[in-house]
DNA sequence: CTGTTAGCGCATTCAA
DNA sequence: TTGAATGCGCTAACAG
């Protein structure tokens, strides 16, 4: 019994022999270890627990399947559940995961706060974070590079020639939306354009959240021929507000998203975005726990990732543009 | 030992004295059941495998999510794994969530005949079938109606005033293609036309194959006011397609889609389709399981679901239209 | 109603 | 290199 244990495990040595004899009667008995027991008995479920707001949105799905395959590939069981970026079930969602013993925790957590992570979760068992940087905890990290992308995003529309840019952001309450904000602000300054205020609104990340946004700056009256938006989502809902006004998509409005999700392919024009590696980070959250609980890996750990302009169709260059834009 | 045991499953009468000083014992000590060994001990592992082909896609996601949180909501655990739609995975995909002592499947499989999953599968463990129906399994499939859909959605346009209504369709060998198209012809014929062999194109449920399949259509020379399409991806592909050729949507040709996914809300102009109600199939899912599994709901199962039309800016009455159908 | 006992199927000592 | 014994933390049958 102990033998097959070994053989099983590759745990210890065992002779060529024996284990011939031993893996040609699991096959004659249709033997399969029950991976239940193997848990109880070696302290070691063999799941991983993922933990990301919801499974809709792009960027979610495609974190869950690449590191659920990294996982199972290497023979690991992936949990997974919903915190809805809402603080108390974030808090159940961990209890639920951790009640199962997981062996790590990859977590998206929005509502989250520091605080808890680094007091409640640390000796708890390992685990990851994603898209969030939470200091002092880097090397548990996983996170996108914000400030560049925002930069990169208004940096193309600069070099395109549009000099008035307007900006939807994310709420500024969250990191990301306020370090891609940053980087727009840097692009402006390396340009040596003035930031304007009245350029700038601060939508909720979603579609209807961008058309508000973008009505508000038409109703504001104050020029622009282009603009970013901080999501791909409200980058949509911009655009119907756009052609509400009876603008067109780039004459008269340029516009470029972020997060390259499958939408802005759909969207007409063909949206302009910066890309999101998100697939990858999936990938590397389950590398990282490959690597750190289960010895099972030697892959370099990489734990900012950097953002990169997908050009497409909703934006050129300020001359091809027409003469008015919005407000003018 | 014992009475804390019955205390945590409220499995036999326990004193209410006793039981608070469990309880309370509990509390102080910061005790929490060890869920694998519970599992070891009743040969029950209190979490359920999900399979499905990926996790993109708002179908899967849906689906996904909402099985999750009713599993959640009942102290369940949600395993969940990718099949790829391809047989062989699909089959590694249930032996790895089986090898986890699931104590149910619930399994959206593309690849897999109806002979493997009655014959492999039907003493394994209890097991459900998502958006398929297999003869002799009906009480384990959970479906949608695929032939009243594709009914809904050409009903819909013969309603409108099109008398020519070309179709693109999926794979028709995957059931779930040939049910639309049998919808389709079945309402053509309620309302007196024939089916017309050269308005309709078979193709892959892509947006690629969907644009494709239009460009053909197009390039037929057979003139049509209005298209049904398959699913919601083909119809993007379509739109593009229509575009290309120099033609407006709606005014020249009304589209209709199949799935009711976000992305028929990012096209442009919005697209009518047929909705598919996912989310709720998946929550039905989970609670065919509490109930049949677990004895824990007594919830009426519905194993059919009913498509239902969605109204947006992609297809208008044939008067509405430019008299200058394709092809014409 | 409560405590005692014997496994669940394995990994991991320790001897041999 | 192999086998025998012990225990992982719990549930379920049994006896009291």
């Amino acid at each position: 019994m102990a033998t097959v244990s070994r053989v099983i495990n590759g745990s210890s040595r065992v002779s060529e022999k024996t284990r011939e004899k031993v893996l040609s009667a699991m096959r004659t008995l249709n033997y399969r270890p029950n991976s239940i027991a193997q848990s109880l008995a070696s302290n070691r479920s063999n799941s991983v627990g993922i933990l990301v707001p919801q499974v809709h949105g792009p960027v979610f799905a495609s974190m869950l399947s690449e590191a659920e395959e990294e996982l199972r590939n290497a023979g690991k069981f992936t949990i997974f559940a919903t915190g809805l970026s809402d603080e108390i079930k974030e808090q159940e969602a961990i209890r639920f995961l951790i009640s199962r013993n997981c062996d790590a925790l990859i977590m998206h957590v929005d509502a989250l706060t520091d605080e808890f992570i680094k007091e409640q979760m640390d000796d708890a068992l390992p685990f990851l974070i994603m898209n969030r940087v939470v200091p002092g905890l880097e090397d548990k990290c996983i996170s996108l590079d914000n400030e560049r992308g925002g930069f990169e995003a208004t940096r193309t529309l600069l070099e395109m020639g549009h000099r008035r840019i307007a900006y939807i952001s994310g709420p500024l309450a969250w990191v990301d939306a306020s370090a891609r904000l940053e980087g727009h602000r840097r692009a402006l300054a390396a340009y040596g354009q003035d930031f304007d205020d009245r350029l700038l609104v601060e939508s909720n990340f979603k579609e209807f959240g961008g058309s508000e946004a973008m009505s508000k700056l038409l109703r504001r009256g104050r020029s622009f021929s282009a603009v970013v938006c901080a999501n791909d989502e409200m980058a949509a809902g911009a655009m119907d507000a756009i052609r509400a006004r009876g603008l067109s998509i780039p004459e008269d409005v340029s516009i470029v998203g972020f997060d390259n999700a499958p939408l802005s392919r759909y969207l007409y024009p063909k949206l302009t975005t910066v890309n999101y590696p998100i697939a990858e980070m999936g990938r590397m959250a389950a590398r990282w726990v490959l690597r750190n609980v289960y010895k099972d890996s030697e892959a370099e750990i990489r734990h900012v990732f950097r953002p990169t302009l997908v050009p497409r169709g909703s934006a050129i260059t300020a001359e091809g543009s027409r003469d008015d834009a919005p407000g003018k």
